[in-house]
DNA sequence: TCTGGCACTCGGACGGACAGAGTGCCAGGC
DNA sequence: GCCTGGCACTCTGTCCGTCCGAGTGCCAGA
């Protein structure tokens, strides 16, 4: 077990390499932290540190820098999530307040996380599964073609054509648009499926095909991988990131492009609090030299989906998962109001 | 004027830098095109070249680079287009065709260029005001609270909720839907206005504030700079770029993190025709070491929107602009079959 | 008008010297 | 037993001078 000492020269190696992301050696440590011993006791400690594997020498005669296994100690135990300041808060909710929908309102997100943290930012869009109907639409665009739209209480607005095995009257189609709004309409889409599995039965045999066919479009529309969608932003600050350039940024902009590895990236992290990944905890190789930060959030006390900041693991933990817990909550307070 | 050697000297020197990125000198030169003139001459050619101001020297003793004039020359009058090859076309038409509604087209449509050009693909989807209606559909969520739905021929959705003055019965929505599609469907988006303008009148007094509503909505989603959607890809390509990274990539990704500014780079570009922005010629600073080419497209002989790639100057145009305006015609074969 | 030759310039690579930062270790003190 | 000051050592980054090669510009001659 490390002393309490140890863990401060831990802390204060993080703190000062993410300040100045120059390794840093015990004597700068003496000088910028009030430690109370030499920087031989400190050297000591750091030698003890890298025997554990909390942190490493770029090459002899340099500083230490935080590994992987450092940064989750130092994330764990020794620093808190620094709260965001009044006017902050402020600017967050003003910032926010002013979008006009659900687009608008995922784009802010965006933008403002990426200011806050500079860093990238990933936000995803309301989950339909997790989320309830507020009302089902059917439009007839010709006599075999139906749109199909879902609308969320999140403000969510999904649309699919389909194409029907045979043409549909007008008011068979009303009369579906009927049966579905009332049997699902205020439920969890998660529970549509059951809904509405024995609706074709109510039907006319040669309508029962089209019911199908739309029914099953319905379906299609709430399977998992279909109907998660994102937006990434603040790409800008990856030119921070280092200083060995294109190796660095590039694998992340290329896991940033597939959208179904950064699906599943905050798909992992845990359902209720906040996740950290640090470094190699990542799944994705491509990430492996980042840090994710991301939390759940929603318009009730359940969460709908997720957003979070991927960055370098030499960042500031405390005041990143900060900025992540307060925009999450407002964008929550947001959509429970709309 | 230039001499018709010249130009092949300028061409070749386009040809060698883009293959090598390096300043290509005049013994190069003649080792690699058979110019039929010995090194000595082809540097007084260069001399002259540079001071057309065509090629420049990044410094004394080192071999010459093109301008953004001398690519400009290059581009109007030494290269053309290159088709590319059936099996190449092949590809892009299989690709595309797998595409089930228009977001997916056009998601597919930017990886495919992002991929054959290898450079940062942009594309725009279908503008509203230059399609035509196919549909518009009012749903009643609340007594107060309408949803509006534009359907374009192109199979864009775009939905709008409206807040309404006072309660609007489920008849009079329908006498509006009703009466609105009579006038607009089939029509095009940039009519609309002038022919819903009285609408209003045909109801009650009561219904009147809330048709009103309702109509400006639907003019609000039909302004310029509100209905412009655009989606981007290959940003990892950007790590290609050059050598001197952060300074090189930074503004671009900002560039094309602004939306606004896109935008207005891609309706800078001409309506019909391929638009090759070099360098400076690109208004926005962040993009001067830029090269943008871009094309209209559409379903039928009008372009609809437009797409394009961003890349280094030192692009293989010829290649470049034979992706883009292949893409663009198989995009705008899509749509039209949709 | 083209060519071969020649002197010149400049940047990049190489290598040695040097300073500075940081370490590990050890002997001594509290 | 733990902390401290001192010391020797190691490594990197930098500076500087040298050298080499690529490429140029110019000129005289074909």
């Amino acid at each position: 077990m490390l002393s309490e000492r140890r863990l401060q020269v831990l802390r204060a190696i993080v703190q000062d390499y993410v300040g100045t992301e120059e390794p840093v050696g015990s004597k700068a440590l003496t000088e910028r932290h009030s430690l109370g011993v030499s920087p031989a006791t400190v050297r000591n400690d750091m030698a003890a540190l890298e025997d554990e594997g909390f942190i490493a020498q770029p090459h002899t005669s340099a500083g230490r820098i935080p590994t992987d296994k450092g940064y989750r100690l130092f994330v764990d135990k020794l620093a808190g999530v620094k709260p965001m300041s009044a006017p902050e808060r402020r600017a967050i909710q003003n910032f926010l307040d002013g979008a006009v929908d659900l687009d608008d309102v995922v784009a802010r997100t965006v933008r403002l996380l990426a200011q806050l943290t500079r860093q990238v930012a990933v936000v995803q869009y309301p989950s339909l599964t997790r989320s309830t109907v507020r009302h089902v639409e059917l439009l007839s665009l010709a006599p075999a073609r139906v749109m199909l739209v879902l609308i969320t209480d999140t403000g969510r607005v999904e649309q699919r054509m389909v194409d029907c095995p045979a043409p549909f009257g007008e008011a068979s189609l009303a009369d579906l648009r009927a049966r579905l709004n009332s049997r699902v309409t205020g439920r969890r889409f998660a529970d549509v499926p059951r809904l509405v599995e024995d609706l074709p039965e109510a039907f006319d045999v040669e309508d029962r095909g089209t019911v199908s066919t739309v029914l099953s479009t319905l379906l299609e529309t709430l399977v998992e991988e279909n109907e998660e969608r994102l937006m990434i932003g603040g790409t800008a600050n990856l030119t921070r990131f280092g200083h060995d350039f294109p190796l660095t940024i590039r694998p992340v902009l290329e896991a940033l492009e597939e959208q179904v590895v950064l699906l599943k990236l905050l798909g992992e992290a845990g359902d209720s609090g906040m996740t950290v990944r640090i470094g190699h905890e990542n799944a994705y190789e491509g990430l492996n030299s980042t840090s994710v930060v991301s939390v759940g959030y929603g318009s009730g006390g359940e969460a709908v989906a997720k957003l979070g900041v991927v960055g370098p693991t030499r960042m500031d933990y405390p005041g990143t998962m900060g900025a992540v817990r307060a925009v999450a909550r407002y964008v929550g307070q947001i959509l429970a109001e709309s």
